[in-house]
RNA sequence: GCCCGCUUGGCGGAACCGGCAGACGCAACGGACUUAAAAUCCGUUUCCCUCUGGGAGUGGGGGUUCGAGUCCCCCAGCGGGCACCA
């Protein structure tokens, strides 16, 4: 480019600004030029084409906060790298997006900013929609939905009908967190310390008449078909598999002396019944309950227990207390022996029976306890290779393999032996039935608040529960809501609930619970496939499409929601919609966005925007030369103010150079450490393939050479090149099937150097300048898809990069002939020989006793032995 | 407490099935261009030494192997999950 500056000072500094921004890719304008051409091209469209391969890739909807942030940045990149290059391979692709719209943060913000939640909202998707448009990515917008929209959660309503209808979704009686003064149940993440985390009123734990959804009639299967996750991290699989919790064991009556009733227990370890030295309870148990109504002690215990809760404070305070009630049961298989009956703090009344056996020398919490409170220990399983009549449980329990001892019939057997015959016994004598048990337990779905999808039913006194007629669906919420007061504005509002019961036309009312927005995302990829049908989904769409090929989203989502849409496809299958089991073929979780953060002296988080280098190299508050502690990495939270807003990244960058970060480096599924120096890297490779290609001072072949021209493959400079070429086709195409977007952009970055260096301005360098430029090109288009049209433009084609094929390498350019194998001696690497590919052990040991390093290092000795593996070492062994 | 995962230069990371450790990028340093700076281009960059060469090296210790970042055992640190799950 011609450089001729002349001027009075300001003159140049004026053309050199000029300068400067023409000798740039101007990505504003770009950007904008082919998203529009896209859209007026309608290649992201997706229509159901039984003749064509689909694929179906979708990115976990966000919820309309205000701004999309970094994480769904990273996220949506991802997803449309592969919805990209599926369309390249020749994939009918659906790449639908949508927002996950009712929830509490609309609530809290009509409480706070005087907005209805709907306004809220609709705005917010307004705005991210925006942002996300200028990310350019491909996806169908004319499938968006909003689960908030009535036209979505109508059919929702239809389903949980039929549900209803197929006894999937019942009431009953549930245990919630209430704020007193809110007069609001809390989620478990907004009760702080016992406390509401809004109100600060001590939390009481109440129960109410909840809905819930039968995910446990699906426990077996849902615990099976992990198994054929294949396309799952296995990390969510376990997570799912430990969270549904199958246990087999027996449910064991124990007599109580003096009472009618009896204690049932449940317990996995029934082999070891006769180390059993105690009988606990849970403090929800009935049992518990009875006894403490006499005894104000117990009762004080209960009431300790329950505020101490089951969950994160008592892991703090593992200190294991029980309450004897002073009852005694009788062994089931030793009538003169009597075990004391505890209330204990760490049974749960929610799994199994809510009580249990204790065996101290088997179970080190049970140890624990019978330690504190003097109980025996009975050793009733020795380990191989000791002898039974001195072995003796110090401070563990032994809970391993081994021979039964001190256990009357039982002496001698081994464990499974062991189950199997005091199961055997206890269900001939009556006294015990053989149960499995899941740790998983049904999904409350009730909310008592106003933003989200009514459940469409009435109560009336004279008929009960009634559900809503399919006909009158949907039950809309009403418009004219007030926050100003604490509850449940549905509950208060004056007409809304009150009706006409559709069974006997009584005065009757609304149920006013809404349903946990989890509902809502279950099934919205369902929905997709037939966004405007008017039943829940089209049976041939979603048969066509269904189940989603790869699924992108954050593990935090890894049990819930994974596990409620596995739930829902089940349920949606049993009731005619669906004809799969599974909704998600392949999965893939990504890690999360971090940044560095900063903190001044006083304590106050500043945000990235704000902090200046000082001279001496550290980081100061750019507004008051303050010195800032710069803190380690971590996730990008609003409360520490380490955030980088995408729009002011795309603003200052374009959306191919923050897309093409965020792919670079960190390995997806690891979390991404954003940085100033990285962006500013990848800016300035996205200007040199802007000037490589688009301001190339050396000839570039036009388009319309189809073959190599003579040169192109004899010169080894440009064979080596065009080797270059293929091997990069090959390589990205298996990193971006494997998800392994780093190593792809580390290929690109390869393959460009290497572009970069075929000099030389006859036909056959600019054949194969051409030829590597056009890869090139196609290569990117998944990851920086602006840019690809440009340069594909550049390189004189008429079509999009969008719609063209993916390249194809050349086998015969892949193959290296000649490889470089390393030499060893001893296994030490002494230096490398090229030989042909596949070469004969002789050729290779000739050639590498030729190596003067190798002579030498051998020290005249002659070889024990030489291991020649082919292509890759030849270990010569003294 | 239990379960799972991770640990490679100054930094992010690469290394296929056990076969040349450090690809690629960032940062840093040196040079070219420039009155100067920015941008760009060209180099250097794991550490150590007695430096045309040699030695060590993938959190630490041990093992298997001709050969270990990779497999096995022990330990440490960091991260994640969990309902003390009978």
């Amino acid at each position: 480019m011609a450089r001729v500056i002349t001027g009075t000072r300001d003159d140049r500094s004026l053309s050199m600004a000029r300068e400067a921004a023409s000798a740039r890719y101007n990505f504003k304008e770009a950007e904008a030029r082919w998203q529009a051409a896209w859209e007026a091209a309608g290649v992201f469209h997706a229509r159901r084409d039984p003749t064509r391969p689909k694929y179906y890739v979708l990115e976990m909807f966000p919820y309309p906060s205000g701004r999309i942030h970094m994480g769904h940045a990273r996220n949506y990149s991802m997803g449309d790298v592969v919805a990209r290059y599926k369309r390249a391979q020749g994939f009918n692709v659906l790449h639908p997006m949508g927002w996950d719209a009712f929830g509490m943060p609309a609530e809290n913000a009509a409480m706070e900013q005087k907005t209805h939640p709907a306004a809220w909202t609709y705005d917010n998707i307004a705005t991210m929609r925006r942002q996300l448009r200028t990310m350019g990515l491909s996806l169908d917008w004319a499938r968006e939905i909003a689960t908030c929209d009535a036209a979505y959660y109508r059919h929702e309503q239809l389903m949980f009908l039929e549900f209803l209808a197929a006894d999937l979704a019942y009431r009953k009686d549930g245990w919630v967190n209430w704020d007193p003064v809110d007069q609001t149940v809390l989620a478990n993440e907004q009760v702080i310390d016992g406390k509401g985390w809004r109100s600060g009123a001590e939390v009481e734990k109440r129960q109410l008449q909840q809905w819930f959804l039968r995910i446990t009639r699906y426990a077996d299967d849902l615990l099976d078909a992990l198994q054929r996750l294949d396309r799952w991290p296995s990390k969510v699989c376990l997570m799912q598999e430990n969270w549904i919790g199958r246990s087999e064991g027996m449910r064991v009556r124990f007599e109580i002396v003096g009472a009618s009733e009896g204690l049932e227990i449940f317990t996995t370890r029934h082999d070891t019944l006769f180390g059993a030295s105690f009988c606990a309870v849970s403090p929800d148990h009935p049992l518990a309950e009875r006894a403490a109504a006499g005894d104000p002690a117990l009762a004080a215990f209960i009431a300790r227990c329950h505020a101490t809760g089951t969950s994160e404070a008592a892991l703090e305070k593992a200190e294991k207390e029980g309450y004897d009630t002073g009852l005694r049961c009788r062994h089931p298989f030793r009538a003169d022996v009597l075990l004391p009956v505890y209330v204990a703090n760490f049974v749960l009344m929610e799994y199994g029976t809510g009580a249990i056996f204790g065996c101290p020398g088997h179970d080190q919490r049970d140890l624990d306890f019978a330690r504190k409170y003097g109980l025996p220990v009975i050793p009733v399983v020795h380990p191989a290779g000791t002898d039974p009549a001195t072995f003796a449980i110090g401070a563990e329990a032994y809970v391993g393999d081994g021979r039964h001892c001190n256990s009357d019939f039982l002496d001698g057997l081994d464990v499974p032996d062991a189950k199997a015959e005091v199961a055997r016994r206890l269900t001939a004598a009556e006294r015990g039935v053989v149960e499995v048990n899941w740790r998983l337990r049904d999904w409350g779905i009730s909310r008592q608040r106003y933003w989200g999808c009514p459940i469409p039913v009435i109560h009336c006194d004279n008929c009960g529960v009634v559900p809503v007629p399919k006909s009158d669906l949907p039950v809309l919420l009403p418009d004219d809501v007030d926050f100003g007061a604490p509850g449940n504005p549905l509950d208060r509002h004056p007409t809304w609930k009150h009706v006409a019961c559709p069974s006997c036309g009584r005065p009757a009312r609304r149920e006013t619970d809404t349903m946990d927005t989890f509902v809502d995302s279950s099934w919205y990829f369902a929905r997709f496939c037939s966004p405007a049908a008017d039943r829940p989904v089209d049976r041939a769409d979603v048969d066509y499409w269904l189940p989603v090929d790869q699924y992108i989203g954050g593990v935090e989502h890894a049990v819930l929601h994974l596990l409620y849409a596995r739930f829902f496809t089940r349920a949606m299958r049993d009731c005619g919609h669906l004809g799969i089991d599974e909704p998600f073929a392949g999965l893939f979780t990504q890690g999360m966005v971090c940044h560095e953060t900063y903190r001044a002296a006083t304590g106050e988080w500043v945000t990235p925007a704000e902090i200046a280098r000082a001279d001496g190299g550290g980081a100061i508050w750019a507004k008051t030369g303050a010195p800032i502690t710069v803190g380690r990495s971590e996730k990008m939270s609003k409360s520490k103010k380490n955030v980088i807003d995408p729009e002011d990244i795309i603003e200052t960058y374009g959306a191919d150079t923050a897309r093409w970060f965020m792919l670079s480096d960190s390995p997806p599924e690891r979390d991404l450490e954003w940085t100033e120096a990285g962006i500013a890297g990848t800016w300035r490779f996205v200007n040199r393939l802007w000037r490589m290609v688009a301001q190339s001072e050396l000839p570039i072949a036009g388009a319309d050479i189809a073959h190599p021209p003579a040169g192109a493959d004899d010169d080894p400079a440009l064979r080596a090149a065009r080797q270059k070429i293929h091997r990069t086709i090959a390589g990205v195409t298996g990193d971006l099937e494997a998800f392994h977007f780093n190593r792809a952009v580390a290929r690109v970055h390869e393959l460009a150097n290497a572009l970069a260096e075929i000099g030389g301005t006859d036909p056959a360098a600019a054949f194969v300048r051409r030829e590597g430029f056009a890869v090139l090109v196609r290569l990117i288009g998944p990851m920086m898809p602006h840019l690809a049209e440009e340069l594909w433009r550049a390189l004189g084609h008429a079509t999009l990069v969008a719609a063209e094929p993916w390249p194809v390498a050349d086998p015969a350019l892949v193959v290296e002939d000649v490889v470089t194998v390393a030499v060893q001696v001893g296994g030490k690497t002494r230096g490398t020989i090229a030989l042909a590919r596949d070469a004969s052990q002789a050729e290779a040991e000739v050639a590498a006793m030729a190596l003067p390093a190798v002579v030498a290092a051998m020290q005249g000795k002659s070889p024990r032995r030489v291991v020649y593996v082919p292509n890759r070492i030849v270990n010569v062994v003294l």
